[in-house]
DNA sequence: TCTGGGGTCCTAGGACCC
DNA sequence: TCTGGGGTCCTAGGACCC
């Protein structure tokens, strides 16, 4: 038990089923029903609630094949609205800050903490009073992992989510047999292997978490990258993947969207773009930043088997964060793309290489720029659909309930 | 006329995550 | 009729240079 000390003790604190969790705060008759948040365009499920997942719902579903099936069961259904959901994360994180220094936010529901100054004996008191404080106060459940990596401190989360008995909280030490109950745990469920790599692997008969460590490096580093690698190693109790303590500059910034339509028109194409350059330069803004290049792409309908998707990318005159300067530069390159087939279900723009806006930077050379008219158009096929959506609640904080006090 | 290797940079595409 | 959006990182391959 002494060279427990000299490890790391890495937790992941996830809220359970976020986005159905928000909105059961606002929308009580929904507690105890099963319910589903879902994407933009009310197009797939993305959200279930417990009773959900017990009658069978799948994430990704899609919402048109499964409507009837919820209609019977007296689904409470969502269009996502990330106003509340992005609210309801800051105020979890918030809290969870003042319990812990070093954590790193790792999505809208899911941080990762470092508690390796935490004594053994009191690791699971503390964790178990952080859950029941941020239910206290945000009304919100969470289930925390910990374990000696983030690899491992995941796998754990799934143990304390799967097995009642640990409401909520577990942690690697304390599960007995570890190593062997990795043997029967598919290997889909190790953050870091997806869907492409887990059929690889299943294809040379490695199914578990058990077979996938005592795999060798070599296969390893060959069916993955090096990622794969570092995975593996973190399941067999190393250190690879640091805690983020300061949130890194984004990279890239993208405005990108579904039509609720197939769209034909160059036209309608060209103002659905621009509409996703106005909003993407607006997200540019708020983080204060420049694009100095943008990557526009458009596609065709994936599941009608149009599998195509046309991209290019372009070096900015300046950096900028001006929606007309960034449409007059990509329009000629859009346009090519567009020719490329008639008929779309999704276009965008992707921001890369951002630089801060209050570095001033001089080009040698100003060359000019040639506007082109921003496009006007009266039909928009490419509109999204949003029928589920609760408005109420999002503006005044003053109104938010304190529920389950 | 024939023949090379090594380096960088860029981009597209593919894997992963939520 | 109807199948999300926004990120990260890695790698292969082409262009170009010496």
């Amino acid at each position: 038990m002494g060279s427990k000390k000299s490890l790391k003790k890495i937790g992941i604190i996830d809220c359970n089923n976020f986005y159905v969790s928000c909105e059961r705060l606002f929308n009580p008759e929904s507690i105890g029903r099963p319910t589903v948040v879902l994407s933009n365009n009310d197009g797939c499920v993305i959200a279930r609630s417990q009773e959900a997942k017990d009658l069978g719902i799948k994430m990704g579903e899609p919402f048109f094949k499964s409507r009837d099936f919820m209609d019977q069961h007296k689904f409470c259904v969502y269009s996502s609205n990330y106003n509340l959901y992005g609210d309801m994360s800051d105020r979890v994180m918030t809290l969870i800050k003042s319990f812990a220094n070093d954590i790193e936010v790792y999505s809208i529901d899911e941080s990762f903490v470092d508690f390796s100054n935490i004594p053994d004996e009191h690791l699971l008191d503390t964790l178990r009073g952080i859950k029941n404080e941020v239910y206290r106060q945000t009304g919100i459940p969470v289930s925390i992992g910990v374990g000696p990596n983030k690899t491992l401190a995941k796998l754990t989360s799934y143990f304390a989510k799967k097995q009642p008995n640990y409401n909520g909280v577990c942690s690697y030490w304390d599960v007995p047999n570890f190593e062997n109950i990795c043997y029967s745990i598919p290997l889909d469920e190790v953050w870091g292997i997806g869907r492409k790599w887990y059929k690889k692997f299943k294809n040379i008969g490695v199914e578990t978490v058990g077979q996938f460590i005592n795999t060798s490096d070599y296969t390893v580093r060959k069916l993955t990258n090096v990622n794969g690698s570092k995975t593996q190693l973190e399941l067999k109790g190393l250190y690879c993947y640091q805690i983020q303590k300061q949130t890194k500059l984004k990279r890239n910034i993208a405005s990108t969207r579904s039509f609720g339509k197939d769209v034909t028109d160059f036209e309608q194409m060209g103002e659905a773009m621009y509409n996703y350059i106005v909003s993407g330069t607006k997200k540019l803004n708020q983080s204060s930043v420049l694009a100095n290049k943008a990557t526009i792409f458009v596609s065709g309908n994936y599941h009608k088997g149009d599998k195509y998707h046309y991209s290019k990318t372009i070096n900015l005159q300046n950096p900028t964060s001006d929606s007309d300067e960034i449409w007059s530069q990509i329009y000629d390159q859009f346009k090519m793309i567009c020719d490329k087939k008639e008929k779309f279900k999704k276009c965008g723009i992707i921001f890369n290489e951002l630089t801060p806006e209050n570095v001033i930077q001089c080009s040698l050379f100003e060359e000019e720029i040639n506007y082109v008219e921003p496009p006007v158009n009266e039909i928009k096929d490419w509109e999204m659909k949003q029928e589920y959506i609760t408005q109420k609640y999002t503006t005044s904080w003053a109104d938010l309930p304190k529920v389950f006090v």
